[in-house]
DNA sequence: AAAAAGACTTGTGTGAATATTT
DNA sequence: AAATATTCACACAAGTCTTTTT
């Protein structure tokens, strides 16, 4: 009997033990234990269950009324010729469909599926007409917002049950929710920045192309009916359920846990924890890179220096990539000559470096600062000779640089550098920061302090486009309670001087009930000051993804103890449920 | 030891859900 | 109640780092 059969599903918590809301103290012992009692084979689970992917809704034809025109007259196309079309035709309005690359390779993959009749006579892209497939598209789309509350209803339904099935596994003992459980649907390859695969047919994913996962004694997904898996597999050395290889780049995709399972949240409790480690040691590594500065070998002056950036900057690593493959993005290890500049002298400052490259996802990193003089005379050095297109670092790459980190601490890599940084800094601009005072300013000083962690690590964002404009409305709210509050000023004026000339009980009521009047204005008036502040320092930094990736929960859960602040305005649910380790954990004495 | 493959984390954009305004 | 703004959840691309293969 599979030990599966022997739970019920519906029963079971999808909250692991560990994570149980039990005393701190307790859960501590407990987790010490479940550490020590685990898998030190580098085994990940006992027994994995689940109903394997969800996958995409087959293609249905495009009723006949909607036309697709080639130079001028209209076409049917067979159905998978059609089904590649609408993928273009959806995306007219995007800017994408302009550029030359996607075009191209959306073309050449579009009549990879076409039939030989259809290949000899599509042969030009700009003789297709797609619009009037957009206008239906578009249709649709409005049709879907403009369904009946029942629909809509219904929809959602159905959406629950399919969650409620395959949305769910069980690893050992718990019932663990599933980050992606759909397959991702074909489509266009959207690729960040300049890639060069942009707009490559990504293909539909079958049953026959997908790795299974799962505990030999549990009951294994059953394929599609007439269909079959690639393999299924029991491999508890890893942690994923599902895999495929995927077509644009070779690479393979995965279906894994949710952020709040155990074996996600247990992964970044470790992270943190070694990033704790660093800030026992980061002294005396910072002192031996300084050290390097002045080696008699290249090759050490190069990681000294690179170090340094990664450490002061907080840059990537900055992997290798393949030419070609990929948008041209670089990390520290791999900037190239062109990326940097160096100013002797700029303004009042001495040794300046000036970086501007495009970093992960094609974001630009821009800054200009003053560096030790002995870091700008080694820049000097490693520029002599060479052509913009030639590595500053030649003589290092991330595999040698983290070789040299491990050596200085245990599991230490060049990420980690990422992680300390953001997260000391946080704490330090908590501290710094906060203030005795209301709730909501206790808040802006969190977002100041988180702001100061994104713009570390660069993670802007373009200003939202409607960001002028909420920024007015809010200006205009604020000038209107403005005029409340002395309105109601006025009004407490006139009822004391009612009071004094008086002195009954029923003016000296009217005058606290002004009061009150008075003082809940300024508090709103307070509120949406603040709002507007941090809205206003927010415009081009995102907070997100430093919060849910480089920040230590518990820093924010110790706040928030200590300073009365309810987690409920610092994490919203999925946070909380990714946080339940460090919600669990940390007291408000708690010291990264 | 270098390259490729594999596993996992980090990052942005987008559409749906929800809150707020009209 | 509809329109609009804001937040949230998710998709999936793009990194880092480890392991395996050559």
């Amino acid at each position: 009997m599979s030990y599966c059969s022997s739970v019920s599903l519906h029963k079971m918590t999808p909250i692991p033990y560990f994570f149980c809301s039990l005393t701190g103290l307790y859960s501590v012992v407990l987790m010490i234990r479940w550490e020590e009692e685990r898998y030190t084979d580098g085994s990940k689970w006992r027994f994995l269950e689940h109903k394997g992917p969800v996958f995409a809704p087959p293609y249905e034809p495009l009723p006949d009324k909607v036309r697709f025109y080639y130079d001028g007259k209209p076409m049917k196309l067979s159905a998978p010729a059609e089904e590649v079309t609408t993928f273009f035709a959806k995306m007219l309005d995007h800017e994408y469909t302009t550029k030359d690359i996607f075009r191209k390779n959306f073309f050449k993959d579009w009549r990879k599926e076409m039939t030989s009749e259809e290949k000899s006579k599509i042969t030009d892209l700009n003789k297709c007409n797609f619009s009037d497939m957009n206008e239906y598209f578009k249709a649709q789309s409005e049709a879907r917002k403009q369904m009946s509350k029942e629909e809509k209803q219904k929809i959602k339904e159905e959406n629950e049950r399919l969650l409620q099935e395959y949305g769910f596994c069980i690893m050992d003992n718990h019932k663990e929710r599933i980050g992606n459980f759909r397959i991702e649907p074909p489509g266009l390859f959207r690729g960040r920045g300049d890639h060069p695969k942009m707009g490559m047919l990504k293909r539909r994913i079958r049953p026959e192309d997908i790795i299974i996962n799962c505990s030999k004694d549990s009951k294994h997904p059953k394929p599609p009916p007439g269909t079959k898996w690639k393999e299924v597999r029991h491999d508890n050395k890893v942690t994923w359920l599902a895999s495929w290889t995927e077509n644009i780049q070779g690479s393979i995709k995965y279906i894994m846990l949710n952020p709040s399972s155990r074996i996600k949240g247990e992964k970044d409790w470790q992270k943190y924890e070694t990033a704790r480690r660093l800030k026992k040691c980061v002294d005396r590594i910072r002192n031996q890179y300084r050290d390097d500065w002045k080696s008699k070998e290249m090759r050490i002056r190069q990681r000294a220096v690179a170090l340094y950036f990664i450490d002061k900057l907080a840059l990537r690593a900055g992997n290798e990539k393949e030419e070609g493959e990929t948008a041209d993005t670089v990390g520290c290890c791999s900037l190239r000559v062109e990326h940097i500049k160096l100013y002797p002298k700029m303004d009042d400052q001495e040794y300046v470096v000036e970086f501007d490259f495009l970093g992960k996802d094609s974001i630009r990193y821009y800054n200009r600062i003053p560096v030790e003089k002995r870091v700008f005379k080694n820049l000097q050095l490693f520029l002599e000779n060479k052509q913009p297109e030639d590595d500053l670092f030649d003589r290092l790459n991330t595999s040698i640089l983290n070789k040299h980190l491990q050596e200085l601490m245990d599991g230490l890599t060049a990420k980690v550098f990422r992680t300390y940084n953001a997260s000391i800094t946080l704490q330090q601009q908590l501290k710094e920061l906060t203030s005795d005072d209301s709730i909501p300013a206790k808040i802006l000083s969190y977002n100041r302090a988180n702001r100061a962690v994104a713009i570390l690590c660069n993670h802007q964002r373009a200003p939202p486009k409607t960001f002028e404009k909420s920024m007015q409305n809010l200006q205009t709210k604020i000038d209107e309670k403005q005029n409340q509050l002395s309105a109601a000023r006025k009004q407490l004026k006139a009822a004391k001087a009612d009071h004094k000339a008086s002195h009954d009980d029923k003016s000296k009521k009217a005058v606290e009930v002004k009061r009150k009047a008075v003082q809940r204005i300024e508090e709103q008036l307070m509120k949406l000051q603040v709002q507007a502040t941090d809205r206003e320092e927010n415009k081009q930094i995102a907070l997100g993804t430093s919060k849910l990736n480089y920040l230590d929960p518990r820093i924010s859960v110790a706040w928030c103890k200590k300073c009365d602040v309810p987690i409920e305005k610092i994490y919203n649910k999925t946070q909380r449920e990714k946080f339940a380790w460090a919600i669990d954990m940390a007291e408000k004495d708690y010291e990264f």
